[in-house]
DNA sequence: CCCCAGGGAATTC
DNA sequence: GAATTCCATGGG
């Protein structure tokens, strides 16, 4: 299943690229939740970063869960109003989830849009994770189990088990396809499989790696590698693209 | 006014 | 499989 990891010209890109965004973004600490704030080695980020100790406590873990679904095509910024609207009204766990009535629960959760679809998509976690699942520690879902939860799809189940369970899963999403073709690495950007297949074919398998490197992706992502690029300032040496971005590696046409 | 934001499901061909 | 459409708020 698991290609083993070795040494190719991926590897050193993947890994050059990884050191300058680390350069230039610093650690990003993440899973980032709200609920953080003030606890101790708090920033004003509001996660901490350069901590990867041991298993996450229940609500921790459960406010990332949770904040993986909201965050499904919606800024953060919004997700962060929807998670401190819940936690306001007492929600913590997947039992509390499970006792509000739906209709409510979307109305918490409204500032992160989509909030009816959103609403069922927390039941539909809040029971997979509740009753004898809720028992800390528990080791992690398969990735198969949270699959076949309606409304996570391969990104929100990654995350899921990158962010909350420290599984070493890389976690791909827009942004990274973005990154990969302005880059120009050699990596098919069409599926998420092959795209993953392709970090996890050439970085080491370390959850610490995974999620500094999908964290930094998402921050350059914000400040530099926008939808609308901001070149100026670029950490990303062969970041060459221009406003139509596409093609824009030194060498465009060399995908075989 | 427009576009964008840490997707995913359902439909259609 | 690939291409659309829907879901919906809030910020720039």
């Amino acid at each position: 299943m698991e290609p083993r990891t070795r040494a190719t010209p991926l590897t050193r890109q993947l890994e050059s690229l990884y050191r300058r965004l680390l350069d230039a973004y610093g650690p990003q600490g993440w899973w980032p939740t709200p609920s953080r704030a003030g606890a101790r080695g708090f920033t004003e980020r509001g996660y901490h970063p350069g901590e990867y100790g041991g298993p996450r406590a229940p609500r921790e873990r459960f406010e990332i869960i949770v904040g993986a679904i909201l965050t499904q095509n919606t800024a953060w910024t919004n997700v962060e109003k929807a998670l401190t609207r819940l936690r306001e009204a007492g929600i913590f766990r997947p039992a509390d989830v499970l006792a509000v009535p739906t209709s409510r629960l979307a109305g918490l959760i409204r500032a992160s849009g989509y909030f009816n679809q959103k609403a069922r998509k927390l039941k539909g976690v809040a029971a997979l994770f509740s009753a004898d699942r809720a028992l800390a520690p528990r080791a992690a879902p398969t990735r198969d189990e949270l699959l076949a939860q309606w409304g996570v799809g391969p990104e929100t189940a990654d995350s899921i088990l990158l962010y909350a369970f420290r599984v070493p899963v890389f976690v791909v999403d827009a942004y990274t396809r973005r990154l990969i073709e302005r880059v120009g690495l050699d990596v098919p950007t069409d599926h998420y499989d092959e795209i993953q297949q392709a970090f996890h074919g050439s970085l080491s398998p370390r959850h610490e790696l995974y999620n500094e490197f999908h964290a930094l992706i998402v921050a350059h992502a914000k400040v530099h590698c926008r939808a609308k690029p901001v070149c100026e300032g670029c950490p990303v040496s062969r970041c060459r693209y221009r406003d139509s971005h596409r093609g824009n590696g030194p060498r465009d046409s060399a995908r075989a």
